[in-house]
DNA sequence: ATATTTAACTAACACTTGTTAGTTTCATTG
DNA sequence: CAATGAAACTAACAAGTGTTAGTTAAATAT
């Protein structure tokens, strides 16, 4: 048995068809269909579309949140502590690669969790600016535009979700390490 | 006069609807309406939803795969071709906030042109694969995972269309050398 | 064996979708 | 002044939308 539920087989299946068309452009009855099922069954399962909607997003940005505070209020310096973010990011993302496309473009049409999904995002933009304001204040980082390094970063780490399913057999450790390097260190010799 | 054609402001207008809750979430009857009219009215400007979605992915994806050839034959050395990969992003996006969401969000929603926008992506970012590989044998980049520094750097730069719209009255000059910097240059100090 | 639960089904609902046809209004042109 | 053309309108279409109601068949529990 793959799933423990019905349920998270209807989610799952949604999540790949979000993924390539989105949620808007996905009907009740291409979920069906994916599942060899009629649409209106799919209404024993679940109560609402919105509701896996919800379901795939909210769980992941409670995720991300989080884990975002533990990694703020440990105590390494700040170097590592961007480092972690981004073994967080590919650590969600390579166990969640088709949630997190409705994560980063189909939030917007969340209707009763949107605002709640709306201030998980920012506590988690703010220990990220916390953390990058306390690098250059520090001196681990240089004196630059802190909202240009978070904007850099965080583009990065959100993308990872269409890059990553592409890559098979990948060393995630690897990676994370790769990945890390040319975040912090660039690309400059 | 804010605009030449009627068509114009029917594609400006449904840019900035696409951009706030994406291709297919808006409707006729929500472009029409936000410019005053019937949706049937629109049908004496355009002939169909997806022609505008094409007009306005299309004329973008064709600027920088035609700019990116301009600066892959330039006879700059690779870092600097970087740099102005970076300034024509941060152009493009400068004079088309909300029509880069299209292009990122809504490009598999094209039909006749899909195959044509693959095309032009898949030129753009062959160039963009030169440039760094070039750099790296050139002894101008750090010999790293080139798909990582590609993936990295694209991802920022295909990201610009959410984050430039915030800043105003922004010195466009002052960021493109901020951005390249972090970019190039990493945040480490 | 009987009763209950689970999960599918058919049929239908009220509404929304992109689009077409035909008409009207009105400024510009001959 | 009459004719033309642009750009709006109303009305309607066929298809598709999320969802509900009621039913059926099979597995499970009593």
């Amino acid at each position: 048995m793959k799933y423990k539920t019905r349920k998270e087989e209807i989610i799952q299946t949604s999540t790949i068809l979000f993924k390539q068309r989105g949620f808007s452009a996905v009907t009740m009855r291409d979920i069906a269909k994916a599942m060899g099922i009629k649409a209106a069954s799919l209404y024993n399962h679940i109560n609402s579309k919105q509701e896996i909607l919800s379901d795939i997003i909210i769980s992941l940005a409670e995720q991300f949140t989080q884990q975002m505070k533990v990694i703020k209020n440990s105590n390494e310096n700040n170097i590592d502590k961007l480092k972690q973010i981004v073994a967080l990011h590919v650590d969600i993302t390579s166990n969640n690669p088709y949630g997190m496309a409705s994560l980063n473009n189909d939030w917007m049409h969340l209707e009763n969790e949107l605002e709640y999904y709306l201030k998980l995002r920012k506590d988690y933009e703010n220990d990220f600016r916390i953390i990058i304001e306390k690098g250059i204040e520090d001196s681990e980082l240089v004196k630059g535009n802190s909202e240009v390094m978070i904007f850099s970063m965080l583009s990065t780490l959100r993308s990872l979700y269409i890059w990553l399913p592409k890559k098979e057999d990948l060393d995630i450790q690897k990676f994370t390490n790769e990945l890390s390097l040319v975040l912090i260190n660039g690309i400059n010799k």
